[in-house]
DNA sequence: TCGTTAATGAACATTGTGTTCAATAAAATA
DNA sequence: TATTTTATTGAACACAATGTTCATTAACGA
């Protein structure tokens, strides 16, 4: 299964760096850190970290790269217990809650940086094409939107992402279950008329929000 | 009125920096600029400028403040002709969609960087005590709403934002007006929803949209 | 006019970046 | 195991930008 052709050497070195920049950055945050001192703290030679990478941003980038794997993977994995019964409902949106309450700080460390910004427009695309993908067919039985459909997407995914940072910058005030409720209450009257056109189907909002589960796009 | 009591060579000298920091803005990005830069620019010592400002953000803050303040008198102007009925609605959403148009050069410049952040952070408190501090007692009236407070509002000025600065960065594809029109569309339903707790007085999103009018308040 | 205050610019210390290269160590391979 | 290949090392270097200092000069306000 594993495609191992790469030098130990290697993995070894950037799992150094890797690890040094997390731990910096929950420390320290991330602009403040300089290129030396994740060679101090990995132990590694300056001409090593240019040889893999270009610059600390490459570094970081590389870093979410892999936790975008993990999570993927964790989605896959409850997807497959859904399937087998074990679940009764896979819910996206808490999930996203729960997973970044358990990272809040590594958020807490980028957090109104540049960098941070990088990985929220990251986090925005891929939530976008998950959605957009999704349900362009669905939109396709009924008449033409009230609203563009890239902006109503736009729309709800900001909706989303902006109720996870406002309960990460205030310290997670509510539980997961009730920040999936509120998310449910403010956009299920947006999404009924934004995406149902003249004729109002009842439950169409649920029709939705399944997209959030079902969804296996991968942009 | 002008309190003048500041020596006529600060106002040329922090004039000719704020002049260069904002073309230079333009030219090639803010992050991209350097303080000697700003010097070349503006012709103006490099011991000036650190006798005036602690670094780069502070001159750009200083400058944004200015920015504010024309706007905010902008729109006493505005609500004043609308007082003496020359105007026959005076529509806040709208002006800002005419606003954040005319300056989209200004934006590119700055979307997506550290600075632009700080920017969007700046308006974002700045909508929200606007807000916030007007109809928190037009709320009183009404049983405990759905969905706490704070909360909602902050969903609510994110909306705006949000639409704003796709609309920017997709260069404006539609105008101020339909893009006024999308809000009103995707945000009434939630407005009803949200502050309106049981009992469903209609037009409660009129009421609401009335305070980005007639509020008076200042961060 | 005169005392006060701002602007000047060159010099300087400092910090961080990214590159180079020959020597060394550790892998992969046969 | 022996051999080849490749990664790591670290010191030295050039460079770019920051922010400070200070004696001199110029402009201001009263």
């Amino acid at each position: 299964m594993k495609e191992k052709k790469e030098d130990r050497r290697i993995s070894r070195t950037r799992k150094l760096m890797h690890e040094a920049l997390m731990s910096l950055i929950v420390e320290k945050g991330y602009e403040a850190i300089t290129v030396q001192d994740i060679l101090d703290r990995a132990d590694v030679g300056r001409s090593t970290f240019y040889a893999h990478y270009r610059d600390k941003d490459e570094l970081l980038l590389s870093s979410f790269e892999h936790l975008r794997t993990l999570f993927e993977q964790q989605q896959q994995a409850l997807l497959a217990s859904r399937l087998t019964g074990d679940d009764p409902e896979l819910n996206f949106v808490l999930e996203l809650f729960r997973l970044s309450g358990q990272h809040h700080n590594l958020y807490k460390a980028i957090a109104g940086r540049q960098i941070g910004e990088m990985i929220l427009k990251y986090l925005q695309r891929y939530l976008y094409n998950m959605l957009f993908g999704s349900y362009t067919e669905l939109m396709k039985k009924r008449k033409s939107p009230p609203v563009p459909i890239e902006i109503a997407t736009h729309y709800l995914v900001n909706s989303l992402l902006s109720l996870i940072t406002w309960w990460l910058d205030n310290n997670m005030p509510y539980p997961p279950e009730k920040m999936d409720e509120i998310f449910r209450t403010l956009t299920t009257p947006t999404i009924e008329i934004a995406f149902n056109s003249s004729d109002h189907h009842a439950g169409s909002a649920t029709a939705f929000y399944r997209l959030f589960i079902d969804s296996d796009c991968c942009p």
